[in-house]
DNA sequence: GCTTTTTGTCAGTATATACTTACAAAATCT
DNA sequence: AGATTTTGTAAGTATATACTGACAAAAAGC
């Protein structure tokens, strides 16, 4: 027995390239070949780390929501400087919306493939990320003594204002300013939930 | 000179069904011999209709913003029972929202290509749908005497929420009741922009 | 040093798919 | 009827691309 496999490591290693790769191309436009190119290894080796390309993107899926959950935890452990939680992810995603890609890659996945499988996590990482965001709405209510209600169709409004937000900035519909003003403007509207 | 030709005609009998296929599988997986297929004609006579695929694609996206906008339109002129245009937009929305893969085929346009025709043509179209959304809004707003601030943003917000219940849908996350509340009841407080 | 396993390089294959060509049949005009 | 153009059918081509196999070099354990 010889030679330990640094495979893990090696996956976690590409796995921000891989990650924007399929964000910024989409799944089919992405090549093995093109992934291959962008890791500056041989097309072979992402063979060795994972098993295909549905794998790889797989992979990809669960990065970069982690990602994103990550800052944005790292974010709440900060000094907030009496803000809420939520007020203070807004603020945030107004300046960052859409660093990650995530919503391109959930274009893809929903657009590009049938795959029962990418569905499948597709619809957990979702709709993980969509509970996070429905439980900061709901402390948010609680602290500022707001009426709770639905917090859950709100969570999904904010996600909705996230991903139109970005559309609207890959298509040149909305510059930086108003992308800032409609998160930042429209967000408050949905977490205070209309008021009382 | 002899046998005129049928070719408008024939595309417009054809459109919905390759608009369909489009919204359905996306640009890549809608082959050119998948769209004959559902057509059932032979691959050669799309290419006599259109010279290549992305002709194909870019006439899909203006048929399903202009099928979007016509049902709303002939909606709007029917009796609206004392109800604004906007709140009956969004009432029927509720119930019928993503019914022309119009957001698919943005999903299709902005994941799957970088062809900047495709770009041009998907921002004029999505630009006026969002324009028609703002001018309902504002005439809502002034209707109903509520303060008329920046209808704009909250346009862009609308059609977040009809994308992001498109894909709570797609994913199995929301239900057809709750989306029909999304829309409904988050609606309403963005049409109304925060009371006053 | 020898064995074993991993790693890197290169070339190859099988298939899918956008698009074309050739040609016969049918329809419309004069 | 004859000329001309459009339609329908079938086969073909050239390329892109997911995935594989062969093989040498290097690293780690004995």
């Amino acid at each position: 027995m010889a030679r330990p496999s640094l495979k893990t490591q090696r996956r976690r290693e590409l796995l921000p390239v891989v990650a924007r790769t399929f964000a910024e191309l989409g799944y089919r436009r992405t090549t093995t070949a093109e992934l291959a190119r962008r890791c500056e290894i041989q097309e072979n080796i992402l063979y060795r780390l994972w098993p295909d390309k549905k794998a790889m993107f797989l992979a990809a899926i669960e990065y970069v929501f982690a990602a994103a959950t990550e800052t944005w935890q790292q974010l709440l452990e900060r000094d907030g400087r009496g803000r809420t939680p939520a007020e203070r992810l807004l603020a945030y995603e107004s300046q960052h919306h859409g660093e990650f890609g995530l919503y391109r890659i959930v274009f893809a996945g929903l657009s590009e493939t049938d795959d029962p499988e990418i569905r499948k996590t597709l619809r957990r990482m979702y709709g993980r990320f969509h509970e996070f965001i429905r439980d900061q709405l709901r402390a948010h209510r609680r602290a500022k003594c707001l009426r709770p209600a639905d917090a859950d169709l709100a969570a999904w409004a904010v996600i909705g204002l996230g991903t139109v937000a970005n559309i609207g900035r890959e298509l040149g519909l909305v510059n930086a300013n108003r992308r800032r003003r409609l998160i930042a403007c429209i967000g408050r509207l949905l977490i205070e939930g209309g008021g009382r």
